[in-house]
This record gives structure tokens, sequence and C-alpha cells, in this order.
RNA sequence: GCACCCGUAGCUCAGCUGGAUCAGAGCGCUGCCCUCCGAAGGCAGAGGUCACAGGUUCGAAUCCUGUCGGGUGCGCCA
């Protein structure tokens, strides 16, 4: 139960009231009024700007406003108080047994506490990772995994329906690139001196299972590679693609559609979708201006079949076709989207490296063509992690084929340790990512600290007594460090809400640490002050309330960190 | 040349899509807290002209314009 939505609506039935009564004029626009805790717990528990947000349409000043739509806000049972204040916010203080209410709900959803209708009847697509399947999954991949996989996630815990997806390109040059490097693997396989992986070509010893496979499968049969590329590729292709499903499984990710880019081309989709575009005259010939400045030397000009994608918003138009006629890696996107439209989706998130930046116009213009504004677009891109041991970057060589894997990374710090590391930034930050830091068992540690947290909590729940008698009555929580632990439990599902709203899963991250905080001070308090122990001999019922209390908030640790993917543990 | 992202404390970053004595957290620095449920923790102090200059309005770190600085990308690659 998320109170502060409850609320928005409470407000807004007030300024109905308002409106019939004709204090105010009809047909404003409520889509600024926000309800929300105040920055300053003392102001009240909370806050709207109801009254600055109407009083410019409404032509009156916004105390005034305020003055009249506090009373109204005063008559609803759960509100014990009110005033107004500063420029016309309206502070409200809430009864007692509201928040009570919502531990109680705690207890009794678990599991699904702080989860939300908000996403209901709205189908979303999530593609990402998308690596080419020329080799293993590099640390580079590590963070739009995650981060993908925790945006579903937490799309799905607010009632969202979510659909997994990996886009394989699998039609390009680099391809066959593959199918080149693992012909002389095979070659290798059937016992021939290869020598040195010729430049451009694939080095990896992740291929030598290939060859051996297809030495297996074939003998000697595929000698000739032109005339057996196909099979040499798919069967690559394959095999990558499977080892790619292993690199994920280490960090818990399992997408449910694996989209194959060659399957468009085959199926005819991609003419299809071209099509289309001709049909609305958003297609044409023509040549593109060369970029400003610098022109490259090799410049020449030449007509292209290009989509007026500057109709949409894009800075250019995009290529379809190559000039020899075959299609662009642009143009299976047009189908991909177009394809993914067909399938019933409303939303299209696509996570990507920061270095495709040049694509979020690109494909809400497409989307746009094919659907106008009944599909949305929203481009997530993820900046570059930088790796270091204690202090100094972790060397890699990428073309010598040596560069870190995600599974290298997954072993050394673990899985949870890379998921929540990866949150703990907004996508956009630039992120280091330090071995020796995020392995440590100190507060200097997000992960630990987050997961000693539950841990404690779990440990107080295994030394209670089983056997006490009495009851819960949450009102015996009085304590400051007690109530400021309550409001963010009270805010929690404000925080899931607001997290998918805005596709940022790194406030959950963020949350957690937050409320980890305010336990583990709630903890040392008790330290000092021995009555506010969780477990207080002389008080059956003040011990049981307090038990209860820390399940409320175990529930918000341990609900945050599944929506993250970092599994809770018990002890440590 | 153009487009996108970023610029907040010495360092690494939050800041809930314009809110209130709001300028925050952690690290680092200074000083404290274990006869007591896990000190693997906690409390307190010092530290910033929110890159800069204008603008928009009741109100700006947040929105607009410009400047400076850093990153990324920019017609047949994928």
């Amino acid at each position: 139960m998320n109170i502060f939505a409850d609320f928005q609506i409470v407000v807004e039935q007030a300024v109905a009231a308002l409106v019939s009564e004709g204090v105010l004029p009809a047909g404003l626009d409520l889509s600024k009024l926000t309800v929300e805790p105040p920055r300053d717990f003392t102001h009240g528990d909370i806050s709207t700007n109801a009254a600055m947000v109407l009083a410019k349409p409404a032509g009156k000043n916004p105390r005034a406003v305020a003055d009249a739509l506090l009373p109204k806000l005063l008559q609803h049972a759960d509100v014990a108080g009110g005033n107004v204040a500063g420029p016309g916010f309206i502070n409200i203080s809430i009864k007692p047994t509201l928040w009570q209410n919502v531990l109680k709900a705690a207890l009794t959803q678990q599991e699904r506490f702080g989860a939300s209708t908000l996403g209901q009847g709205i189908n979303v697509n999530v593609e990402y990772v998308s690596a080419n399947p020329t080799g293993p999954l590099h640390v580079g991949h590590c963070r739009g995994a995650v981060f993908g996989d925790a945006l579903a996630a937490l799309l799905s815990f607010t009632a969202h329906n979510v659909t997994k997806e990996y886009y394989i390109n699998d039609a390009g040059a680099q391809v066959d690139v593959l199918a080149q490097s693992a012909y002389l693997r095979y070659l290798e396989a059937l016992g021939e001196n290869i020598g040195d992986i010729p430049a451009g070509l694939y080095p990896g010893d992740y291929l030598k299972p290939v060859g051996a496979a297809l030495a297996s499968e074939y003998g000697a049969s595929l000698r000739e590679p032109f005339k057996w590329q196909t099979i040499i590729r798919d069967k690559s292709i394959a095999m990558m693609m499977d080892m790619i499903r292993d690199d994920l499984a280490t960090l818990d990710i399992k997408q449910e559609v694996f989209f194959s880019e060659k399957s468009l081309q085959d199926s005819g989709a991609v003419t299809d979708a071209l099509k289309t575009l001709e049909a609305r005259d958003l297609v044409y010939v023509g040549k593109l201006p060369p970029p400003k400045g610098e022109v490259p030397p090799e410049w020449e000009d030449r007509d292209q079949t290009l989509f007026r994608a500057t109709q949409f918003g894009d800075d250019t138009d995009r290529p379809l076709k190559k000039s020899d006629g075959s299609y662009t890696y642009f143009a299976s996107d047009v189908a991909y989207v177009k394809n993914k439209i067909e399938r019933g989706f409303n939303q299209l998130i696509y996570i990507l490296g920061a270095d495709h930046g040049g694509y979020v116009k690109r494909l809400n213009a497409v989307a746009k063509a094919f659907a106008g504004d009944k599909v949305s677009v929203d481009v997530k891109l993820c900046q570059l992690v930088k790796l270091l041991r204690d202090g100094e970057p972790v060397k890699m060589s990428k073309r010598s084929g040596d560069f870190i894997t995600l599974r290298e990374v997954v072993d050394e710090v673990g899985a949870d340790v890379v998921r929540f590391m990866m949150l703990y930034r907004k996508n956009e930050a630039p992120l280091d990512f330090d071995f020796a830091k995020v392995t440590e068992q100190s507060k200097d540690n997000p992960v630990f600290y987050v997961q000693y947290a539950y841990a404690r909590i779990s440990s107080v729940l295994r030394n209670a007594s089983k056997d006490l008698s009495g009851k819960v009555d949450f009102s015996l929580l009085q304590d400051e460090a007690e109530m400021a632990l309550i409001r963010r439990v009270i805010e929690f599902p404000r925080q899931i809400e607001a997290a998918a709203k805005a596709h940022e899963p790194h406030r959950i991250a963020f949350f957690l640490y937050d409320i980890s905080s305010d336990f583990h001070s709630l903890w040392n308090r008790g330290k000092e002050l021995p009555h506010l122990r969780f477990i207080v001999e002389t008080s059956a019922d003040v011990t049981l309330t307090r038990l209860a209390f820390l399940r409320a908030i175990r529930y918000c640790i341990g609900n945050g960190l599944r929506v993250l993917g970092v599994r809770p543990v018990e002890e440590m």
C-alpha cells in the first residue's frame, strides 16, 4: 500500500469538491500535483504542492487555495492534523493507525509488500545485452545485463507485463568472420597445423570447442569452406549463444526471447517493413550531406535509399540500403521495431552502451513512423565500467583476445556483489568497480552494509524466544529512531513505483542503503539505551511488537534486494 | 561543425523529474561509544558561490539560452 498514491487521490477529490463548489475553476491540470513525504519530517508526514500548482491557473494566491483545501483534507479519517506552510505547502500528519496499518500490510503481503498495480495492461519489451554472438561476454556487457535484468524485475513487480529479450546479430559480416575463425579451429581439431590466427579473425581459445565439435560431428567432410560455410557459421553461432547464455546464468539472468536478426531478413520482414514505410512516403533515394568540419578523406557523394528520420526528430535521414542494394543493419532495426509493435508491446526499452547514443533519436523515429504516439521508446544508455584493483586500473588488451570476461569477474567476487555494485550508480554515470573494495567486509562496501543489516535482523529473530505470549501493539513504537525506520517502511512502496516510472533501478539500491543505515543506527541506540533493544526481557508485548516490526523491515530489504536480483543472506 | 551524456565537499557519488532552514551520504580528516540482541557497527565535528554568466516564476542544483571543461558518437561496419 502506497499511502502517498492513496492521498494523491484524496487531494484530487478535494480539488474536485472545490471545483463543484465554484471555489476553483473547472478543467485544472493536475499533472504537476504531487503528494510526497516532506523533505523535513518535522513538517508532517505527507506534503502536497497542490495549492501552489493550482493557484496560478485558478487566478488565486497559493495560500488562499491552501486554506480552502485544508479543511477538506482534514475531514479524511486517516488525517490527524494539518497546516499550511511556507509559500503554500499543505502538510498533513496522519493518525498512527495508518502507519500501523502499513506495517501490518507488510507482514501480510510479505514477499509482495511494495508491489504495485502501476503497470497493469502495459506490455513492455526490455531488450538488453544483445552482444554479437562471436565470443564470451566481457565486463563491458556486465552493466547493461544487470541493469536490464533489474529493470525488468522492477517492472514486473509493478505489474507490467514484461518480456526480456536478446537480439542476436547473426546476419552481418562479423558472423562470417566468426565462421572463418571457427573453420581454422576445425582444421586444427583435424590435426592440421594452422599457425597463428590471422589478424582480423577471432583468436580466442573459446572457438576450439567449436572446431572440435565440428570435427567430431562431420569428420573431414567440411574441408571446403566456401561450400560449408553456412553449416560452420550456424554451428558457431549456436555454440556461442549457448556460451553467452551460460555466462548470463552466472548472474542469474535468463531472457525469454532470443530474436534472430537473420530470421527477419529470411522471412521477408525487412522487405515488408520497407514497403510499409514506402507506402507512407517515408523512403526516398538521395544523397546525405557530408559531416561539417572535417570531411573524411575518402568521402564521395552517392545516392542511397534513405528513411525520412528527420520528420520524426532525428538529426539526419538514415540509410536503409547499401550501394550494392543489400540492407543495412539499420534496415533490420526498422523491421525489428515493427515486429515488436506487432507483437503488442506498448513500451520498448533498449539497454545500450553509451557509445550507442546516436541510436536514441533514430529508434524513436522508427517507432513514431510505425505507431505514432501509441508506442513509447526508452533507450537507457549505460556508461563504462572502470575496473580497478586496489585503485589501479586493470589492463586489458582486446587485440590479443585476452579481455576480462564477465565470467571471470563473477567468479572472483560473486554474482550478488556484481549485481548490487552495477546498480549502485545511475546508468548514465560512469562506474568504478574495484575488486578489492567490493569484497571488503565493512561499511565502506554498500553491498555488505545492506546484507549485514538483513543478517542482523535475521539474527535477532533467531535469538528471540519462540514461546512468548503477548500481543503485537505497534503503538508501543515511539522512539525517534523507530519512527525514522517506520517512515522508511511507509516509503518503500512509493520508492518502488517512482523507480519503476523513471526506469531507474538504482533508486532501490540507494533506498536499501538508507533503510539499512537507519536500522544500524537503531541497533546501536539499543546498545546505549537497553529499553530500546528488540528483545526486552521485561515485556513480552514490547518484544513481540519489535520482532514484528523487524519482520516488516526485513520484507522491505528482502523485497528490494530481490528486485535487484541480489540474494538476501540470513547469516554472514 | 553537429548531436547526445556529464560537471554538486579534498575523493567517489545521491538529490525522489521545480519546492520549504536543503545544499546531502560515504570515503578521507578530528574526537567519542563494546560488563549489554553481531563494534563486520554507531554518534559528533570540520569541509561546497551546486563549472560560469544570463533568463523563465511565488520558488532553480533541477527548466531555457550562451560560455568553459570532460566523455561518446556522426553516409555502405555491426
